[in-house]
RNA sequence: CGGGGCGUGGCGCAGCUCGGUAGCGCGCCUGCUUUGGGAGCAGGAGGUCCCCGGUUCGAAUCCGGGCGCCCCGACCA
């Protein structure tokens, strides 16, 4: 037996091991460009089911996928002012092409807003066009000085979509729409249920009028913004003139939203399932469910035992199951599950000659809830019949378990002071739930002091039972705000 | 952008202080024996020591300059 060769665990250095997990779980690599990774096919595996799973949701809501060019004028950039503002310092900038110098350089879009609204523009004239709602599957590039895998990236991979409207209250309708999609598909798919709510004024989307988002407790206790909705009210529809003519013959400016989800999600999804052992895959993304490992002594054994696990795999891929067999017979059993597990396939079934006699299999499952057996024989046929059910109580195993862990995490009381916030979240609070005035001052204070922000002003059913009376910059509670150290 | 660290076979590192034939572990290839929690033995392949310059009879090692990456902080999906 070789020594062992495990990870940093958790507990001694959290962004050590993430940094290991997602190496060697194969989830992504560093690239040779500075600040981007590439992302490998265990790791793109994952972002396809996710990619899967809300394009469904958006066709399902009214949505139409097109696509828009990665490079876009300087000059539509600078069109909206706060949003220049925002994006100005990560931009990444083409000046040169078929070599010669370009008479207006080109930026490569950080984000869509500009390039589609003047598209729309073109598009729409009455409101007989509108609503118009388009989502676009792309690539964006932010220049970012401090850079994570998945989490914080130069490029990035994302959906961005974008949305006109005839009324204000179509588009903010819009906009909590997507942010209960997202919301529905944390939940639901990664087993990670975020808190929502309205982001503050200096929290918010350059160039928005509101800024929504899914916020979600990491193992560490920091957050991670893992999807936003931006209500761009008439700022954008302004600049690009996209204007329609109402029911009543007047020209108007169309209502826009904008709201993204990106790579970063399988960096949320490592960061809340994942443990000292590696990545735990919730069943629904896993990009393989169940590993079939046939486990032989000679030769001759290989090839029956092979036959059987080949059977079963495509008995369970007949039921709807995503399953690999890894038949590899330069590796020893024991190396298979330590990789498997490592990339954190929900699910595995041993095959050797002792069941082969039996006709049983041994089933293992990458999770198991406290006291369970870790590993179980049962016949071949109870087991094939058997996963499908077991890998559903998985995805909710894990999303019960995280959402416990969010709750643990949580702190609800009257933080009476922004140094209090700080104490709060030094002793292990990760959400701090604290009241606040609205002074855009006492946030900023907090936020020097404490170093952390306000995540969101929570929507009502995050809300405590009984609301802050006090501001924890001094004064009357306005609101209800969640603070926390962020990704 | 500030602070720190590191650049040596594919990966992880030692060697550098005190200059003298480039080493270890893992991985890889071949063969045999193995296979129920990271297999063993034997043989083998693989290196412009990040780059440029300097000192020296001689530089991975000393000196100067540059580049790159990672980590930590400030800003950000």
């Amino acid at each position: 037996m070789a020594k062992k060769k495990g990870l940093t665990p958790r507990s001694e250095d959290f962004s050590a091991w993430y940094n290991e997990v997602v190496l060697q779980a194969e989830l992504a690599d560093y690239s040779p460009v500075r600040g981007s990774m590439v992302i490998r096919p265990w790791g793109y595996g994952l972002w396809e089911n996710m990619q899967r799973a809300l394009d469904d949701m958006f066709k399902a809501t009214g949505h139409s996928n097109a696509y828009f060019p990665l490079l876009i004028p300087m000059s539509f950039i600078e069109r909206e002012k706060e949003h220049v503002k925002g994006f100005r310092p990560e931009l990444a900038v083409v000046t040169h092409a078929g070599g010669k110098e370009l008479e207006e350089p080109y930026v490569v879009r950080p984000t869509s807003e500009t390039i589609i609204y003047a598209m729309y523009a073109k598009w729409v004239q009455s409101y007989r066009d509108l609503p118009l709602l388009l989502n676009q599957w792309g690539n964006v590039m932010r220049w970012e000085l401090r850079t994570r895998l998945f989490l914080r990236t130069a490029e990035f991979l994302w959906q961005e979509g974008h949305t006109a409207h005839a009324s204000e209250d179509e588009a903010e309708a819009e906009s909590r729409l997507i942010l209960g999609i997202y919301r529905r598909f944390m939940e639901e798919w990664m087993a990670m249920p975020p808190v929502t709510g309205l982001k503050t004024e200096a929290e918010k989307f350059a160039g928005a009028v509101r800024s929504y988002a899914c916020e979600a407790l990491m193992q560490d206790r920091k957050a991670l913004q893992a999807a936003t909705s931006h209500m761009l009210g008439q700022n954008f529809a302004k600049q690009f003139g996209l204007t329609f003519q109402s029911e009543e013959g007047r020209e108007e400016y169309a209502w826009n939203t904008s709201w993204g989800a990106s790579t970063r999600l399988v960096g949320g999804l490592v960061m809340t399932h994942g443990d000292d052992a590696g990545v735990v895959a919730p069943p629904k993304l896993a990009p393989t469910q169940v590993v079939v490992v046939p486990i032989a002594r000679s030769d001759e054994q290989a090839v029956s035992v092979t036959e059987r696990a080949r059977r079963i795999a495509e008995e369970l891929t007949n039921s709807g199951v995503r399953v690999a067999v890894d038949d590899r017979r330069h590796l020893s059993p024991g190396a298979k599950f330590f990789e498997w597990e490592r990339k954190g396939v929900p699910m595995r079934v041993e095959i050797g000659p002792r069941d082969m006699e039996r006709g049983e299999v041994v089933v293992a499952s990458r999770v198991v809830a406290a006291g369970a057996p870790r590993k179980e024989a049962m016949a071949e046929a109870d087991a094939v019949a058997g996963i499908g059910p077991r890998l559903d109580d998985l995805q909710e195993h894990l999303r019960a378990v995280a959402l416990a862990r969010r709750e643990e995490g949580s702190v609800r009381q009257e933080v009476g002071s922004p140094e209090e916030l700080a104490e709060l979240l030094d002793g292990g609070a990760g959400f701090v739930y604290s009241g606040w005035s609205g002074d855009p001052a006492a946030e900023a204070r907090a936020k020097e002091v404490a170093k952390a922000s306000i995540r969101v002003i929570p929507d009502e059913e995050f809300r405590s039972e009984t609301p802050p009376a006090q501001c924890l910059g001094g004064g009357k509670a306005r609101m209800e705000v969640v603070w926390a150290r962020a990704y």
